[in-house]
DNA sequence: AGCACGCCGACT
DNA sequence: GTCGGCGTGCTC
């Protein structure tokens, strides 16, 4: 969704939603349903809340009953009106939806060209999507009852004693609690037992600690700031880009609290595991008011009742992953987007849409600005930037003197390797234990071994639902599909010649672990990956057991930001040629991110870093621009190369995409669309396919797809809104799988 | 997507 | 004789 704001934001309509529905009038309602219309009734009969737009009501369906959002108040309805049913109760006397936000979801239905309602569903957390109320968002405080004032001498010395005197004074809320008393739960429970105190709701504090005063920026970081706050109350896309270390938190943090200042609430996107307990409790330490947060490991409950805090204007700042993009924010001030070219802000199910664009979106219908931040920009908001569509803010300096790792690549061809690393790594790691240094070597596959091979006739274990080799786990006793989640213990002969030549080909990260262990077995050696990180805050346990003295982290991309590591002085990047020559057009860009990230792990503070890059083809372009340039350099030489190639951001594209159980049927439906397309297209739409999909055999399902590619925008969406009628309609549709996603991340 | 309706096989 | 397979048609 790279999207063009100054031709792009959503048309403010003329909202009726102001004007209640009168007596007998019709209703046009948002269903989430997988069908490209909506659905008229009548009001409901009865007393209850009087519809408008952006409220949710509950109608009947066929046979059974929806909850769906009302988005239009026609004069009459668009069909037979003796067809019409009457809605059966509107859910919201105030509209859920208002203003920016309903504008902002109706301008990425005409982008998605997904059906409203499942637009709506998406923005709506479980409960309300469910026809809940709208969540209390009340605080719960205990006080002492009247009883109290006479049995208060019967209690021993103890922790009901102590509760018992710290609620003298008045209601303490449980945050409070929390924070003074350890185990009061249970001293409330025994005390309210004896009816001695009682649990009361009330308004949702808004007392944090004072805000404590942070370092003063450096001169870069005032520029920053001075041009954000210049910005503050217009639409102003700002791209932040700061090399690894060089304080932008510390910028956001500044706009935020001048943010706040004027009132206004301010929204911070992260990418899925960027955050991290140390960045909340960095904010929540600055700002002075309570910080809320938004992410995936939230209950249904926990995630209503941030989304009525942020409609109600009570929640002031909030943290969150991708889908804190659809929280209501009727004072918005500031809208920032950490680590934006990170691919976790695109949804690749469901609605797919990419947060960091609706962000930008929902900024320009705000007014106001909307902070980029990233070492490593993706090449689509870089070129914004050299068009002067975004303002460009660099910050060039880390901070504190820290000087930039030293980076050294290693030519591996013809060396032996052990567990795929070389003599100069293990000397390097050895050299940088012995300086009391701690190591970091990445490696983008998880398990053992990638593959499990025959020796003797070339047979290797492949996922029975997948085209793709099975993982090897646990030391090679099992083996599991990366791709569907299939497990099976692995075999001990081969199954098709009974040898027992099998052997693990390849090293994950479990097998340089262990490779790692043996050879220095004196020191701590960590391995960090999908597999070691199951529980919450599991990651965050495992490195603060693993602490600051010399030590071994062996890891995937979770490793490559987010946590501090002070004393990591060497950095090793092992299996990088798989990502040099992958088909994917944005496989360069995602690994030049990805080493960049990396490297800015080594060396912080005093010590200079050293990054060891471990690979078959040191001449390669990309390392060598990489090398020499850094990132800027090498943006710049892949974006004439995508401009050539007539990629994005110089193309645009929307791939269609389908499964089924057979291959016939899923080509069938995509050759059928493709018909539709090529009936609405001019000849400036390129359309290729129907091809099968990189790996055609996934969980079982064939999956094939079909890429449109337009010279502009605004061509691709006329091209889909003429052909996507027809395409819904196909009787071939009906046999397969199938989806729609504009700007797609992932072609191949 | 669901859910009902509809017309053909192996079971109490 | 029926329970149930999933084809196809529809949802204001």
């Amino acid at each position: 969704m790279a999207v063009d704001p100054p031709h792009s934001a959503p048309a403010p309509e003329p909202d009726p939603g102001s004007r209640p529905a009168s007596g007998g009038g019709v209703l046009r309602v948002a269903l989430p349903v997988p069908l490209p219309r909506l659905f008229d009734y009548l009001t409901p009969a009865g007393d209850g809340p009087v519809a408008a737009v952006g409220s949710r009501v509950r109608v009947p369906f066929g046979a059974r009953e929806l909850v769906g959002v009302v988005v239009g108040l026609p004069a009459e309805a668009d069909v037979d009106a003796a067809a019409l049913k009457p809605a059966l109760a509107v859910l919201d006397a105030e509209p859920l939806f208002r203003g920016e936000l309903l504008d902002s979801l109706r301008w990425l239905v005409r982008y998605t060209h997904a059906p409203a309602g499942e637009v709506f569903a998406t923005a709506l957390p479980g409960p309300l999507r469910h026809g809940e109320p709208l969540a209390d968002t009340h605080a719960w405080a205990w006080q002492l009852t009247e009883a109290a004032r006479t049995g208060l001498d019967s209690l021993r010395s103890g922790k009901p004693r102590r509760l018992a005197e710290r609620l003298q004074a008045g209601a303490v809320d449980e945050d409070a609690l929390d924070d003074s008393i350890d185990g009061w739960r249970s001293a409330a429970r025994s005390l309210q037992q004896r009816g001695l105190c009682e649990r009361i709701a009330v308004p949702a504090s808004q007392l944090a600690p004072a805000p404590a005063a942070g370092p003063t920026p450096n001169p870069e970081q005032q520029q920053a700031i001075d041009a954000i706050l210049t910005s503050a109350g217009q639409f102003e896309p700002v791209l932040l880009e700061g090399v690894t270390g060089s304080g932008k938190t510390e910028v956001y943090l500044h706009a935020i609290a001048d943010c706040l200042a004027r009132g206004r609430q301010a929204l911070v996107l992260v990418p899925e595991i960027g955050l991290t307990p140390q960045l909340l409790s960095r904010f929540r330490a600055r700002l002075g008011v309570p910080v809320h947060v938004l992410h995936s490991g939230l209950s249904d409950g926990e995630r209503a009742r941030t989304w009525a805090a942020c409609l109600r204007g009570e929640a002031r700042v909030i943290v969150g992953t991708r889908s804190a993009v659809f929280l209501p924010l009727p004072d918005a001030g500031l809208l920032v987007v950490d680590e934006e070219h990170d691919g976790s802000f695109k949804q690749l199910d469901g609605i797919r849409y990419h947060a960091r664009d609706f962000a930008l979106v929902r900024a320009k219908a705000l007014g106001i600005p909307v902070v980029l931040g990233s070492a490593t920009p993706a090449l689509e908001t870089l070129h914004n930037a050299r068009i002067g569509r975004y303002m460009h803010l660099r910050l060039r300096q880390r901070a504190g003197d820290a000087k930039p790792p030293a980076v050294r690549v290693v030519d591996v061809r013809k060396r032996p390797l052990q567990a795929g690393l070389s003599p100069e790594l293990l000397q390097a790691v050895d050299a940088a234990l012995q300086a009391q240094g701690q190591v970091l070597v990445f490696k983008n596959r998880r398990g053992y071994a990638p593959v499990l091979l025959c020796h003797d006739c070339g047979w290797s274990a492949q996922c029975q639902r997948c085209d793709a080799a099975m993982t090897v786990h646990g030391g090679g006793r099992r083996l599991q599909c990366h791709h569907c989640g299939a497990r099976r213990p692995a075999p001990n002969a081969c199954p098709d010649c009974g040898g027992l030549a099998l052997q693990s080909q390849g090293a994950g990260t479990e097998r340089i672990e262990e490779a790692l262990r043996e050879r220095f077995p004196d020191v701590p050696v960590l391995r960090i990956d999908r597999g070691t990180t199951q529980r919450r805050d599991g990651l965050q346990t495992l490195l603060a057991e693993f602490g600051t003295a010399p030590g071994i982290l062996v890891g995937t991309q979770m490793l490559a930001k987010g946590h501090d590591l002070p004393n990591l002085t060497l950095v090793a990047v092992v299996g990088i040629d798989e990502g040099l020559f992958s088909a994917d057009f944005r496989a360069p860009e995602k690994l030049a991110q990805l080493l960049i990230q990396v490297a800015g792990r080594a060396g912080r503070a005093d010590r200079a870093g050293q990054v060891l890059l471990q690979t078959h083809h040191p001449e390669h372009p990309l390392l060598m621009t990489l090398l020499s340039g850094g990132y800027p350099a090498f943006a710049e030489a892949e974006l004439e190369q995508r401009e050539a190639a007539a990629f994005p951001p110089f193309a645009y594209l929307a791939m269609l995409r389908a499964e089924a159980k057979q291959v016939e049927a899923a080509d069938g439906f995509l050759q059928a669309a493709r018909r539709c397309i090529a009936n609405v297209a001019d000849d400036t739409l390129e359309i290729s396919g129907p091809l099968p999909a990189p790996m055609p055999r996934r969980a079982g399902y064939q999956r094939s797809q079909l890429l449109l590619s337009a010279p502009n925008r605004p061509g691709l969406h006329e091209v889909l809104d003429r052909a996507l009628g027809e395409i819904y309609a196909l009787p071939e549709a009906r046999k397969v799988r199938w989806s729609l996603d504009v700007d797609p991340v992932d072609l191949y």
